[in-house]
DNA sequence: CGTGTAAGGAATTCTGACACG
DNA sequence: CGTGTAAGGAATTCTGACACG
């Protein structure tokens, strides 16, 4: 499936001293891709930030973008095209699902 | 599978209060349940305690018993019980795989 | 631009113990 | 037996800022 449901995958439960020792960032560097909009963790009520381990891949797939010299800027516009690639895909799926029932996709 | 391989669900990442609000249980209920040999965190370098997804079923599923006025100790009779049926499925399984190569149960 | 660091405060986690029952 | 709590210490996380380049 290129859509999955995974539940686990998606639950921000993870405090960024794990994420820095998982992903080998420094904290400093994950607090940054999040100010430049790169990645989006929970906030708790007391404000501590929660990453799922989506967001621990993403942070490594950004790690590897700006090793290669790719600036945030750069990076946050593929991040932004792939996200609507999936929407418009989910959306498909979802109007041929209403008028051909579930259908399974190779 | 009865038996899987979902790398998220078993990762010990997570911290004792964010268990804690997942399940509802306190800190010193979840660490009682540990004194008592029912839940086994990974422990740091530091020391703190990391749960994975596992483990907060599991511990979902003690407190259900907990309510029920099961106690610990028969609770953990049951936990091992069940680890010992999955351990020797897998060992069959094994045998059967290297005997047969990989096969598709239902 | 991307990242390191020192600064001060607030919140987290840990252990061993006393309490109730 | 299972759980609450106060206690003191150690480790975590947060923000805003200065630094380098």
């Amino acid at each position: 499936m290129s859509i999955k449901s995974e539940s686990y995958k998606d639950k921000k439960v993870i405090s960024i001293g794990t994420v820095s020792e998982i992903t080998g960032l420094s904290e400093r560097q994950i607090r940054y891709y999040e100010e430049r909009k790169l990645i989006f963790p929970y906030r708790t009520k007391k404000g501590t930030r929660k990453y799922s381990f989506s967001d621990v891949e993403r942070l490594m797939e950004i790690a590897e973008m700006i090793e290669e010299g790719v600036q945030t800027f750069e990076i946050r516009k593929k991040i932004l095209k792939k996200e609507k690639e999936a929407v418009r895909e989910k959306m498909i799926r979802g109007q041929l699902n209403a008028r051909f029932g579930v259908l399974r996709l190779p």
